[in-house]
This record gives structure tokens, C-alpha cells and sequence, in this order.
RNA sequence: GCGCCUGUAGCUCAGUUGGAUAGAGCACGGGAUUUCUAAUCCCGCGGUCAGAGGUUCGAGCCCUCUCAGGCGCGCCA
């Protein structure tokens, strides 16, 4: 079917001696929906016609009779202005929704194709802190878009459980230990121990070269070491899976940069047979000056490999294990020479998928004022200088509780508290992340993230709260699509309320293809407002009324676009309440 | 010094690939509930789109320069 567009540039080109995709390219969105659902600029015209624009416009409009899908053209200024019949808008927004709720907003765009998202991608032997929230909602959001995109999608964990911090954690373990033989090692435990380390080592450097011949045992496969090390990450693999649960991300793999370890020699070998391996300062290196970029370090002067190293490994390896078509890291902004210099090593290896690699990369959280101090700071875990993530949340569910315990309407509400809290804070801090293009810096202060009113995940689940509410007092199933009388929807009001529903589909592919979920975020704000407008004007959008056919009609219009609200939040990954 | 990102209302942000009078939320002032959920809605207040040039019939958007902030620039990841 074609689209609006397309049909009024078909007839535009009837009128004028131009093709039709080339205007159908030039047709806008008016400012105002009073002005029409689509305009063709007649300034270009202006020129080749010898005429003003406006005439071109009236002449234009004159010559062209509204036929579906539209039920007015007329001039306005310098504009053809075309208005879409309630009925065209109906069949592309309503009965579409109502004719496969699963299947709105899905598309098969990536039908056939693998995308690899690496996301979240904690240092563990900490527990998250806020600015994890960053990562990790971005790819989870990411992950379900490219799904209801058709794609098939892999999600990694690239963990960084390997390090030097492993070893300072062992020195600091030992040392309780000896204090306390019960030393417990839970996720709390660890973060004590690590701050510990830092506090100790600032009176006794002796602890960091302690530190690195901890390091230095677990990679020679020292016994102890390796033990603790499994425990370490193990007990920081259970506090964070609870967390994921609550925030309701998940991952196919978890591969961390351990994982790595027994295969970087081979891709060392791969990039030595390339003949892009030099030696430099001591170090072995891709020399990348042709390409304006510093040398990719990939074997230290004492002959270890390095993080890009570990990177350029692990790309391999995802390229052979999935095949993906294209591989996104979502990671901080701080690492974009990092990622722009593995993908051309990548590329001079002959990799020619690396074009499929893309660092979908974001702003800084910072604290402001008030959250350590007067002064606005960065986060340093090393100073106790943190805001967990879990300590968010539970505050985020806290004052969701208290709200609803005030205003709870009926048992039902009050009987689920528990779990509602859960939901509409959780959704809070979800939907307060998507909030912003990613690329913005994020300051993070305790007034926003426990913010539950106004363009808040709270807002867009008390609407779909609202929207079952009335579905319940209308009681009645909804018959097919087709068999419901739509005509009887037409107010400026409901047409509004189906534009925003027809534009769903666009939204999620747009958001899909910028890496960017905030788009569905805003998107579903706007759906939300266009609603809540319609449902708070009583006197003329009633929708249980006597007039059985209106009602059905209201209903529908109400079902769909609770269907929309519906699994846009699902693609965010935020519950939707029937009650609250 | 070089590279990337950001700069839009007092604050936090949108602005759909260059079109009409630049829009939301928060804050502030006013208003709406005998009837489907007031975590809502309506009205008002609030703008040199960082600045200067340029391209264009038309620029918040494209080009150049300047300013401000963030991040990065081999042996931490």
C-alpha cells in the first residue's frame, strides 16, 4: 500500500511536469496539525514558473480534487497543504494496531542479518555504580529494538574480570584474613577490600608491587590466586545478575576479558603475518600515522598484551562464532580512539566485516551538587566516592511506595503494593536514562532520579494505567477491527491521538537505525500527552457512553493506543500496570 | 598543540535529514474533579537557538572561523 506521502506526490506530478519520488522527497510535516498532515513548498516552483509561490500554491490546490486518502487540499501561504480523512488515518494507526497487537511496530528490516551488542561490560569486584546505568540501559534498549527489527541478536557481557585490580584485591583479602579467618567475600565484602587497598596503599607503596606479583601469580596460573579469583568473580557475578533481574537486562553470553586470555596470541600472530606488527620505544605496535591516529599498542615493553589487544581478539572471535553483520559497543565516549583504531587494525588485518563495527558511544555521568559535597564531582571508587546503582533503585521504589500508598484508589492497588513499587521505580530510573540523547553528558542529582512526575517512566505507566482503567469500565469485548464503525471518531482531539498511534512503526525504526532509544522514549511521551489531552476533556471524549457504536469506537481507539504504550515500554524495558 | 563530543527558555532536554509563528518537562503565577484514575489536563510567564561570517528564495539544522564546557592523545582498562 502506498503511503500518504507517495499518493499526494503521484498526484502532484500529475500537475506538474516532475517525477513523483523526487517530490514526494520535498513534502513536509506543517508545523500545526490545523494546517494539514502534509505540505508541498512551492518556492522552487517559483523560480522556473516566473511566479509567487503563493499563486503557484492556489493554482496548484486548485487543480487537484481531495480523493482518499485525503479529505481537503487546499493552498495556505506558499504551501499545498493536504489533510488526511480520518478514515485513511484509521486504517493506518487503529485497525492496524487492533489486526495484530504482537506485530505492531515490528518490521523485517534485519531479516536474515546478526547484530552483537556488547553492553553494561562492568569491571566486577566492585558493585555498579550509577554511571553503569548508562551502558546498560542503552544496549538492553538496543537489543530488544534490533529484535523487533527482525534481527537476530547476540548480547555480550564483556566483563573485565582480569587485571592488576584482582591482584590488589588479593593483597587486601589476605591481609583481613589473617586479621579474621571468616573474612567473608560476599559483593559488599569486595568493595570494603578495595577501598581498603587504596587507603592502605597511600602509606605503603610496597602493597602495589604486592599487588602486581598477585596479578602476576593468577596469570601463571598459581593455585591460590586462581582460586580466589573464581571466587571474586563469582560472588560478583551473583550481586550483579540480582541487579540485572531488577532491571530486567539479560545477556546471551557473558564473555569477559579472561575469556580471551589463551586465544590473543594467535590474533598477535594474525596481525605479525599481516606485516603490521613494529616494534616501537621497546613495544610492539600497528603503526597508524597514515591513518591520523597513534600507534595501537598491542604488546607492552615486557612483552604482555594490552586491552586493544584483548578488543581486537575478541572482534575476531565474535566474527567467527556469530557472524555478525554488524557489531555494536556500547561504551563511554572516553574510549572513542580506543574503538577507532581496533576496527582500522581490523581493517588492515584484512578483516573486511570490521565495517560493521561501530562504537555507539555516550556522555559522562557526573554528580552534582550536593550528592558528595557542594561541588559537582566525578565518580571515584577508589575514594568511597560512589552512588551504587542498587542504592538508586531502592530509593527510586521507596518513594514509588509512598505514592501509592497515598493515593491508592482501591484494594487491589494497595494488596500489590509491594510489587507495583517495584515496577513504577524500576521504571523511574529505566526511563530516566532515556531521557536524553546518549551523546549528552548526564549529571546526576537524587532530585531527578527519584523525579515521578512529569516526562517520567511513572507518567507513561500511570497513562496505561489509566488506559486499562477505562477498557475495565467499558467492559465489553472489542469486535474485529473491521467490524467496529470508526467513523465516529473524527474530532481534532481523536484524530490527533491516531496520528500519534500511525507514527509508532516510524519511531522504533528510527530509533533503531541512530542507536538511539531515547527516540521511542520521546516518542511514547508524546502518544501519552496526546491521550491524556483527549481523556481530560470529559465533556466531549466520553468514552463509556449510551451511544453503543461511539463507545465501541472510543474503545477501540483507546485499545490501540494502550497496545502501543504497551510494547513501547516493553522495547525500554519497563512494566506496564494495569492499576496503580 | 591535535582529535572527538556538547552548546536551544532560569534548570533538564526535543527539534523527523534546509521550510510556515522554535516546542516539551521542571520551577513560577493562575485555573479544571457531583460522571471513565488529578502521578493528569488547560492558560500564563519565559528565547540574540554561544558568537561572527558564508551558501540558499529560505538556516537551530549545511560550510568556515572564534568562544565556552566535557573527553581523549603507547606500556591502566
Amino acid at each position: 500500500m502506498p503511503t500518504a506521502s507517495q499518493q499526494a506526490a503521484r498526484m502532484l506530478s500529475g500537475v506538474i511536469q516532475k517525477p513523483a519520488d523526487e517530490l514526494a522527497a520535498m513534502l513536509i510535516r506543517p508545523p500545526k496539525p490545523e494546517m494539514g498532515d502534509l505540505g508541498f513548498p512551492c518556492f522552487t516552483l517559483s523560480k522556473e514558473l516566473k511566479k509567487a509561490p503563493p499563486q503557484i500554491a492556489q493554482e496548484l490546490a486548485s487543480q487537484l480534487s481531495a480523493i482518499e486518502p485525503f479529505a481537503e487540499i487546499k493552498a495556505v501561504g506558499p504551501y499545498v497543504n493536504f489533510f488526511l480523512s480520518t478514515a485513511a488515518v484509521v486504517e493506518s494507526s487503529a485497525k492496524a494496531v487492533l489486526a495484530d497487537p504482537d506485530a505492531w511496530g515490528t518490521s523485517s528490516d534485519g531479516a536474515g542479518k546478526t547484530v552483537v551488542i556488547d553492553y553494561s561490560s562492568p569491571n566486577i569486584a566492585k558493585p555498579l555504580g550509577v554511571h553503569h546505568i548508562r551502558s546498560t540501559m542503552i544496549g538492553s534498549g538496543l537489543s530488544r529494538l534490533y529484535a523487533a527489527c527482525g534481527y537476530k541478536v547476540v548480547t555480550v557481557n564483556h566483563l573485565g574480570d582480569w587485571g592488576t585490580n584482582f591482584g590488589q584485591l588479593m593483597v587486601s583479602y589476605k591481609r583481613a584474613e589473617a586479621e579474621n579467618p571468616n573474612q567473608s567475600v560476599d559483593i559488599d565484602e569486595l568493595l570494603k577490600l578495595y577501598i581498603r587497598f587504596h587507603a592502605d596503599a597511600e602509606n605503603d607503596e610496597s602493597l602495589e608491587e604486592e599487588a602486581r606479583g598477585w596479578f602476576k601469580k593468577l596469570e601463571d596460573g598459581d593455585a591460590e590466586a586462581v582460586r580466589l579469583w573464581k571466587i571474586f568473580v563469582e560472588e560478583s557475578l551473583k550481586g550483579l545478575k540480582k541487579l540485572y533481574t531488577r532491571l530486567n537486562v539479560s545477556f546471551d553470553v557473558y564473555a569477559g576479558e579472561s575469556f580471551f586470555n589463551d586465544k590473543m596470541e594467535a590474533t598477535v600472530g594474525r596481525i605479525e603475518k599481516a606485516g603490521l606488527l613494529e616494534e616501537s620505544e621497546g613495544a610492539m605496535v600497528v603503526d597508524l600515522e597514515t591513518d591520523g591516529m597513534p600507534p595501537c599498542l598491542i604488546r607492552k615493553r615486557d612483552g604482555a598484551t594490552t586491552y586493544a589487544t584483548r578488543d581486537l581478539s575478541a572482534a575476531e572471535y565474535r566474527h567467527s562464532e556469530y557472524n555478525f553483520n554488524k557489531c555494536l559497543y556500547v561504551v563511554a565516549n572516553q574510549q572513542e580512539l580506543h574503538f577507532r583504531q581496533v576496527f582500522r587494525v581490523l581493517e588492515k588485518m584484512g578483516h573486511d566485516w570490521a565495517k560493521g563495527c561501530e562504537h555507539v558511544k555516550f556522555g559522562m555521568l557526573s554528580f552534582g551538587k550536593g550528592v558528595f559535597g557542594e561541588e559537582k564531582a566525578t565518580g571515584s571508587t577508589r575514594k568511597g566516592h560512589v552512588v551504587f546503582l542498587e542504592d538508586v533503585i531502592d530509593k527510586a521504589v521507596d518513594a514509588a511506595k509512598k505514592i501509592i500508598l497515598e493515593n491508592a484508589r482501591d484494594e487491589e492497588v494497595t494488596a500489590g503494593a509491594e510489587t507495583l513499587a517495584e515496577q513504577v521505580g524500576i521504571g523511574a530510573v529505566i526511563f530516566s536514562e532515556y531521557l536524553q540523547r546518549r551523546q549528552k553528558d548526564v549529571v546526576f542529582t537524587w532530585e531527578k532520579a527519584l523525579n515521578l512526575q512529569g516526562d517520567s517512566g511513572p507518567y507513561l505507566q500511570y497513562t496505561h494505567a489509566r488506559l486499562s482503567s477505562v477498557l475495565r469500565k467499558y467492559g465489553k469485548a472489542l469486535p474485529a477491527a473491521d467490524a467496529i464503525d470508526w467513523s465516529r471518531l473524527g474530532t481534532s482531539l481523536e484524530k490527533g491521538v491516531l496520528m500519534a498511534i500511525a507514527e509508532y512503526p516510524a519511531a522504533v525504526s528510527r530509533a533503531t537505525s541512530e542507536n538511539e532509544p531515547a527516540v521511542v522514549a520521546d516518542y511514547l511521551l508524546g502518544l501519552c500527552a496526546e491521550f491524556n489531552r483527549m481523556f481530560t476533556d470529559k465533556e466531549n471524549h466520553r468514552i463509556v457512553t449510551d451511544d453503543e457504536a461511539l463507545s465501541q469506537a472510543r474503545a477501540g481507539l483507546v485499545e490501540a493506543v494502550r497496545l502501543t504504550l504497551h510494547n513501547g515500554l516493553a522495547l525500554l524495558g519497563l512494566a506496564a500496570p494495569e492499576r496503580m
